[in-house]
DNA sequence: TATGAATGAGCCTTCATTCAT
DNA sequence: CATGAATGAAGGCTCATTCAT
């Protein structure tokens, strides 16, 4: 009648909703986010009822992944920004983030958010701020051209983690290709593409 | 039954399997590999049974696909290596590329055909040699540097593609992404990344 | 399992019960028999597992809300043999009898107990039984005709009831429909009451 | 190419949509609207997806059932507004329409269709201006009230529909209540309700 | 006893594929 | 050969009911 007004989550609930969580960041990783909603209740070994208990749409699951996300590799991004050295603190951001999607689909939606249906909001804004700062910080220092604005950065971020996604590339071709776009964003003046 | 073995396609049907193509084309290139077969019989005008009469599987049809645009893309490439000037081809190659993958969300599908279920098989290798053969020439040329190895430069094609496809670029932001990965292919000895 | 075979209803088991009962009657009158117990169990502040467990079946709840509504028709029917005039008391109760029903949906499953699947059983006697005696004393006084039986009375009350709840009839246009019934009970030229 | 455009419906496919009518008819007769889609495919003897062609939507398919229905009713009445004596066209039209709904819910959804999810639209109607015509000519006639309106007849209509159906009545139970309401339409002056 | 999370059968709908016409 | 109707396996989602807490 009194006390706690929202009691916290009971604990097999609380380990339920993680271990579907887990579940379908595995699955949405492996398979992109046409996989089957049952898929991940088999992978969670829960019934199908419990997903969609915690989630009451198959959206609503894909959402709340894609914000966790979103979350982390901003916060990737701004902890760079905070303890970083400027000249290479973009550059680390980039290889993070690849590798990141290399092993998950799911990052991917999230850059493109504009192409999908399922739209992270406001969250994604702030990945761009972050993005943006580790990019002026670059450019401060003289690590990075200072013609080249966040749009193409981000549109290369973009590109690269499609790619490394679709393509398969094992850890040296990770790196040699990342090596030719950080070429192309710090080369000094020779630009005359 | 008996009778010669393998007769010449009536005239009727190889006009029916070149309208499914085209299609096919249209409609993959507009809602991507998900969109159903029935619309891509709807958009040629023949019944549902007449595609799978020449394609006995949506996968074929899609390999059909993905294999003619791989022979245009490989033509492309191959009419550079014998007219184009050595130093700008590879870049005309990739911004040609680049372009149709945007308004193509197939030929996407076929640079990454490893990563996918719609193997496009041997074909692949031709437009491996060909772009191969427009580096090797670029960087004879003094264009490219010569560190830069075929498989990356494919990585970077296949990236700029996907990222072209699912950002929705505009013609500019494209020109400036290029130019950021002509850049880092380029520029003299910066790379220490 | 030892002890007393039934002890009395725990307070506050009993106090649930009754909220249960009044949550099931608002939530059923208003969006029928279709409603979902989840619903039931959030209007009446309980967990869903307490509904079950005084109610072991979605169908019992339905019946306990019938045979309380029954008896409380009943009674209404009987109060009005014991108090109301001759005459006007089967009309009367047919008025109440249809402003009940078109405000609440349980009280028309309760008429149509038969042809539905949540029966009532003997209780519906009971009913049958006192709006008998009101349209037996109806006509020794002369206001209906003497022909008429009760089954086409219980007939034409469920009809009303059902016209009434379906309808969404206004007061107005109850009272006129109602009219035509009385009309058509009433004897043809002897009605002076 | 020319010729005629739109071919008539093969005959296997118009036999299965008959069926499917018919199933659903009987389907939602004895179940009411709530019945799954699947046992009308069960019914009709054809795959489920059979039903959604010929009906995209289970909406459709009660839609369809209801329009047919209501085109039914309506020409039975108008019929007898051509043909019929003006005194018992009236009560006639009354009588076959019961003993249509007691066979069949939905006609009963039917004419309560302001309350369903499944709007008949204008046919509607074109019913009640057919009862509006029956009633005036039987009071022009004589044979009903002049103060009845036609609000009040469709909603005793509604009434008895819904009843029959929903009690069961047999013939002679149907007989003897209808003789009450057209008693209740026909009475000369006596309605002091 | 009460709670509310978990279960799983069942519903509507889509779509690749088959097969009678 | 072409047609297009029929098939039936999924997929997303709901909800009565059970059972661990």
């Amino acid at each position: 009648m009194f006390g706690d007004a929202t009691r916290p989550m009971r604990a097999d609930a609380q380990r339920n909703r993680a271990r579907i969580l887990a579940a379908a960041e595995r699955v949405f990783a492996e398979a992109g986010p046409e996989a089957s909603t049952e898929e991940v209740a088999r992978r969670a070994g829960v019934a199908i009822g419990t997903v969609f208990r915690h989630f009451p749409t198959k959206h609503e699951l894909l959402r709340a992944l894609l914000k966790r996300l979103l979350r982390q590799v901003t916060d990737d991004a701004a902890e760079l920004v905070a303890y970083g050295d400027p000249a290479g603190a973009l550059f680390e951001f980039f290889g993070r983030l690849v590798e990141r999607a290399a092993a998950n689909r799911a990052v991917v939606g999230l850059l493109s958010a504009e192409g999908t249906d399922v739209p992270v909001g406001a969250p994604l804004g702030s990945l761009a701020d972050a993005v943006g700062e580790l990019l002026a910080r670059a450019q401060r220092a003289g690590a990075v051209r200072a013609e080249i604005r966040l749009d193409e950065v981000l549109a290369l971020l973009e590109s690269v983690c499609q790619g490394a996604l679709r393509g398969g590339w094992d850890s040296d071709l990770r790196r040699r290709t990342l090596a030719v776009v950080f070429a192309g964003l710090r080369a000094p003046a020779t630009d005359r593409g």
